[in-house]
DNA sequence: CTCCCTTTGAAGTCA
DNA sequence: TGACTTCAAAGGGAG
């Protein structure tokens, strides 16, 4: 993260964070009710995050770094695998790794072993476990931990445990938290792992730069060759459990933050992710489909077809025919977003009794615009890496590949669309999951993309104040805006790379009368969403109850932000606020 | 069962 | 080049 100007630049913070928040009143009031509930939960949280902060830091790295380089062998594997599940069959069991309603750290997020990218991937809350761990608990070879006790010979992964091996130890955040350019620098190659890898095709040492790498691709499939799978760190090795495994078995949801950072920079410092081109079916050489393929048939079957032929030399061979339609589906890198988002998720929906992603993602969006510049920049970089590895996995791979590969989603509203275009779609319109007045997505938005979204991160971070864009973006009052028709997603929010002539366009106008309240309120440094102005005629039409919304799931994670609010506590302030409906049209 | 909703960001398309 | 569209995750809600 060269680019996060250390310190530098605060003024560049998110200055959406300045919200004028006014009494919410009723909902205050209801919110507070749970507070009270919470706050010891709180105190556990916060007791809980600075004890695995300080484990994260001090010994996430160095720890997992002096970690013997275990070389699980068959025996050794079954050994560790006995321990992990044992651990499982603990936290399932409801036991000592029963989990807080706070999942706090560290715990070690299992959503799911397979495939991030995998459409069946996505398990339902109940399959979703999060597994809260020791330390010690975490030093079990990955891949043999990951394993279902339904995995195939161990002896099988054998050579490729060390991959996996410390995966999941480290702390979830870790990767966020210590996600830096030493955990890629081309430092002390592994001591099981020769600096040089062979190319397995060519036998030719290639010189790994895990610089490049992502943390969430940290295996080259070049390296298969005795690593296998870049997601071996955390899904079973052999392809039939990795897609047969059960919603309530281990799954991984995203490697990249459960099994995060350190781990995929241990993983890519480790084990040089040096990446060469994959096969032209988009398949490994393991033959395990990556992370990001989708087999269209996986969704359906999820352990079926989709194993390598290589995993499996029985698979009956696809049709040739059927090879387009077989043809696997990969699924975008995730953006900074997506990875913030699937970090948080969890953590929000356990401090409060909402469900709906939608309103969840609504509270997550603005969590992510109160992170400050730093955090946020962790996860573009994460992005960023993310999206090389995966490129370099998939050198022919394009987004619009997936144009199309779902259902045509709805159209936007788009303010010139005909009226018909309405009633078209059953759509529910202007659905707010939140108070109107918590949502402040537009401008504000924009400004988180200024940080590091921009292809050349550095460029961005590099001189925050600097670029005029970002003064405008800066200059920009936080717009709240109401949702008269559709979304306006794309009406207001800005690119990374806009240019933010549309923001300031629309932040002249901020004409409405809520919004004159609130901005000529002083600024406060106030967390997202713990209050809010009330905004000009909220629409909700789908009312979530906010009743179950904790004051902190709108506001930074108090526990866990709080470090980085307090050492970035200028960002959050001088950013004077103003709400902005958006002009009728 | 399928799509919608919602969020931000990246990347694609189109004018 | 800018504006717009699509998709990525997620899961409850709705048809």
């Amino acid at each position: 993260m060269p680019q996060l100007n250390g310190g530098g630049g605060d003024d560049l913070g998110a200055n959406d964070e300045m919200i004028s928040f006014k009494d919410e009143g009723e909902q205050e009031e209801k919110i507070s009710e749970n507070v009270s509930a919470e706050r010891d939960l709180d105190d556990v949280k916060s007791s809980l995050v600075n004890e695995s902060e300080n484990n994260s830091s001090s010994s996430d790295s160095e720890q997992t770094e002096r970690r013997p380089q275990t070389r699980p062998d068959s025996e050794s594997y079954e050994k560790t695998r006995d321990y992990f599940s044992e651990a499982l069959r603990r936290q399932q069991d409801g036991g000592i790794f029963k989990s807080p309603h706070y999942p706090s750290y560290p715990f070690l997020m299992i959503p799911d072993l397979t495939n991030p990218y995998l459409s069946n991937g996505s398990l339902s809350p109940s399959a979703r476990t999060y597994l809260q761990m020791k330390w010690p608990l975490l030093d079990v070879p990955g891949s043999a931990g990951l394993k279902d006790s339904r995995s195939p010979t161990p002896g099988h992964l054998s050579n490729k445990v060390p991959v996996v091996q410390h995966a999941h130890h480290v702390h979830p955040l870790t990767p966020l938290i210590t996600y830096s350019n030493e955990h890629f620098s081309p430092g002390t190659p592994p001591s099981h792992l020769s600096p040089e890898i062979l190319d397995p095709k060519t036998g030719i040492p290639r010189t790994p730069h895990p610089s490049e790498l992502s943390p969430y691709y940290p295996l080259s499939p070049g390296a298969v060759g005795s690593i296998a799978h870049p997601l071996g760190w955390l899904m079973p090795q052999q392809g039939q459990p990795m897609y047969s495994i059960p919603p309530g078995g281990f799954r991984h949801p995203y490697p990249a933050l459960a099994m995060n950072a350190s781990m995929s920079s241990l993983v890519s410092s480790r084990f040089s992710p040096h990446m060469v081109t994959p096969p032209p079916h988009s398949l490994h050489q393991t033959g395990i489909p990556h992370p990001a393929i989708v087999s269209p048939a996986i969704k359906q079957e999820p352990s079926g077809d989709n194993i390598s032929p290589s995993m499996h030399a029985r698979k009956s061979p696809v049709p040739p025919k059927k090879e387009e339609d077989k043809k696997p589906h990969i699924k975008k890198p995730l953006n900074a977003f997506m990875l913030y988002m699937k970090e948080m998720r969890a953590k929000v929906v356990a401090e409060c009794t909402l469900k709906e992603s939608a309103a969840i993602n609504q509270i997550l969006g603005r969590r992510w615009h109160s992170l400050s510049r730093e955090e946020q920049a962790k996860y573009y970089e994460l992005a960023r890496k993310e999206r090389q590895l995966h490129s370099q996995l998939y050198p022919g791979w394009s987004a619009r590949d997936n144009y199309g590969k779902r259902k045509k989603r709805k159209r936007d509203n788009k303010p010139d669309s005909k009226p018909e275009d309405f009633s078209i779609r059953s759509k529910k319109q202007c659905v707010q999951y939140l108070p109107s007045e918590k949502r402040c997505d537009s401008p504000a938005s924009s400004h988180g993309s200024m940080l590091d979204s921009p292809a050349t991160p550095s460029a961005a971070l590099a001189s925050p104040a600097a670029p005029a864009a970002t003064h405008s973006e800066q200059a920009q009052p936080l717009s709240l805006t109401t949702k008269p028709e559709g979304r306006m997603h794309h009406h207001f929010s800005l690119p990374g790379k806009a240019s933010g002539s549309t923001s300031s366009s629309s932040s002249s106008s901020s004409t409405s009368s809520s919004s004159s309240s609130s901005s000529s309120q002083p600024t406060i440094s106030l967390p997202i969403g713990t209050s809010g102005s009330q905004p000009t005629t909220p629409i909700l039409t789908r009312p979530i109850p906010f009743t179950s919304l904790h004051p902190s799931m709108l506001s930074p994670p108090s526990p866990f932000h709080q470090a980085a609010f307090h050492s970035h506590h200028a960002l959050f302030q001088s950013q004077p606020l103003s709400l902005v409906t958006k002009p009728t049209e």
